[in-house]
DNA sequence: AATGAATGAGTGTTCATTCAT
DNA sequence: AATGAATGAACACTCATTCAT
């Protein structure tokens, strides 16, 4: 359609009228931003609204609540792909070095720099407000992940390329950096002294670096 | 003081007039427990008052607004222990190594296991609703501890014991760890598979340990 | 209608066709129903619709306001039925018992039994918010009933059968009885011990007996 | 006091300031009056709050909803007078007819009269969208009501005053026109005719008469 | 200094009504 | 004629803030 070739033709008139299959995800796309900038308090469900073009009543026809809407955020989010990542793990021929760091980069390609990636950081405060989302995005998104980290690590150990490991704490040497990474990036200029020349691949890069190698020089 | 003097008659009012200095202090300590665990706008200052055991009026009586309680929070558990860090650090005899170990027990000891270890977190999450408290809280401890790390790691880059590092990045591989850690301690559920069994002191140990090491094995 | 001459071709239509002129009916026959039952606050027109088989859209398409659909149903439910129960009275030759009896059960079988015989309630209980409604219903059931019944008492009076009579208050002994009735079957179980075992039959009965014999007992 | 004596002087500052203990008496009795006038649903809290003379939010100090403030009413106006009652029926010396008068009589003075009369007609429409409070009503109000009755027409009947009866209807004669001018009272003019020349007095007299002596001539 | 009753602006949610298709 | 997506005014309820005591 020349719709998409000349996007300047039918703008308004596109944006009136019923579009029931398009106005959910133009609803949790903005609720996703907003939630993950204000939080979800502070977030109105009218700005929601607003920010998808759609009327305050409009919103409530396809969630039936605000915490609804918090819930189908979430949901969908949270694409299954950690089957998909498991499989290349499988099948990965490299060595572990070279997998750790494809775990990072791709986590970055992935997560990271999606939206989507707002999403822990909006769970972190509200996992205590609001439990079952918490335990839902724990199950999907967490477990799912200390698993793969694991496995990693531990194929590492049994080639006898990375050293002896407590697995249950080790997880956090992948997880952290990652982790900092999302939480801080919706509002980088907390953590972040120049937020303006931070970049996020060479941030990913010293950190898949270093968890491999450490600080410490090395005897060539 | 007169009170004191007539210890038979005002028992009950002695009780109070002990106190009366000890007020905003025992809001403060209550505000932080409350905001870190359920979020400043879910935190009701009615709440914050029968924590601290005082009605609601009375918080107003110390504090303008809920907004200036959140400040006086802030500026509370901010000590300016930075001065006495960098005293320690410019004295340091020690290996760069025994240097970072320090530097990640004592973050432990001073702050991680402290109270105040949540109001990164807190402020991580507000930081774009309060630009001005967040510029406050980034220029009284996000910048000198960026400083603090910075030198650190300079110091080991220039006696020698640690790889060339582009610091802008390299300050993270401390931070990261670090923060993770505060940021998710306080609803430990949503990030750590077992709870109950999780000692921060290990985290903190390995995280430590690898920041310096790495994961691969070195050949000895 | 040519809908019918082809109608093999359109079935589905034909139906919609036949219905056509019925839609009207239909949604004041669920207006009475729901408004009666529920109140005509409580009552959406959404759900009048889904009663009637139509979209909330056609509703309006008939009635231009919730408002506008309570008039039609309280027009459509009154029928002109005092004309011809005035003949029936003119002509009526028997005693005065038996024309309160005949009169008892004729307001059964014509109104009590019927759904209109909740619109009474309805509008009691709405009287005060749709003062013109009320006034419309008064005039054009209220009164006409109010004579009707007068004239059946006076003509007893006039002719030896009944007690004398301040007709102003002797209306409502007629009245009372069967508003009561028609005004608690809606929702029997408030006023009605056992709704299950009650007949209005039998109830009707009982009150003409009664308001023609008295309890007391009479000498033989 | 002198301020019962000489209403004038502080009508404003009386107004304001606490007021806990008269709060909820006011804002009930605003409530009942409204609720019967226009109806539940149809009734803002708002207004209640106002007719009371205090605003919204005091409203929700002292009734957690609504829904609560209904009940609430229905509580407050629900006088157990029921047990008083049955004493006076106990030790009722008269004939039968003098009780019957009686008890129509004094059901205008302790509850026809009062505002609590509206209670029923309110209740009737309620009742289908709050069972729970149509169970309470029922329980602490119509079954005490329907006992009281029989027992009335039992002894009538045992006593050879009264003629035989199906007590489960004859209930009814004396409830139907003592419900009917409750239901009907609040919003007149539907189906009174004159309202202002209509004296409720009057009325019961009549229907007591009735109910025992019935519209015929009896022989004396 | 302390209380807690009172306030009212603000927000989530509902629902009669409109209108493009 | 019929639909149902969209709207926005209206309302129940919350909570930071005030103030008389």
């Amino acid at each position: 359609m020349n719709v998409s070739s000349s996007p300047a033709i039918l703008p308004e008139s596109a944006r009136r009228g019923r579009r029931k299959e398009a106005r959910p995800g133009e609803l949790l796309d903005a609720a996703l931003d907003l939630f993950v900038e204000k939080g979800f308090a502070t977030t109105r469900v009218e700005e929601v609204a607003a920010r998808a073009g759609v009327s305050k009543g409009t919103l409530f026809l396809y969630f039936p609540s605000k915490e609804d809407l918090l819930k189908a955020v979430v949901r969908k989010n949270i694409a299954g792909r950690f089957a998909e990542w498991e499989q290349e793990l499988e099948s990965y021929a490299g060595t572990s070095s070279e997998l750790v760091r494809y775990c990072f980069q791709s986590w970055w390609e992935r997560v990271g720099s999606t939206k989507a990636a707002g999403l822990g950081r909006l769970l972190l405060l509200e996992a205590n407000n609001f439990p079952e989302i918490a335990a839902f995005y724990r199950h999907e998104v967490v477990e799912p992940g200390h698993r793969l980290i694991r496995r990693i690590l531990q194929r590492g150990m049994d080639r006898g390329e990375l050293r002896p490991l407590d697995l249950d704490y080790a997880v956090y040497l992948v997880l952290a950096p990652l982790m900092f990474l999302s939480f801080v990036q919706p509002s980088p200029s907390l953590c972040i002294l120049s937020p303006e020349r931070f970049s996020p691949q060479a941030y990913i890069r010293l950190q898949a670096d270093n968890v491999l190698q450490g600080l410490c020089v090395r005897p060539t």
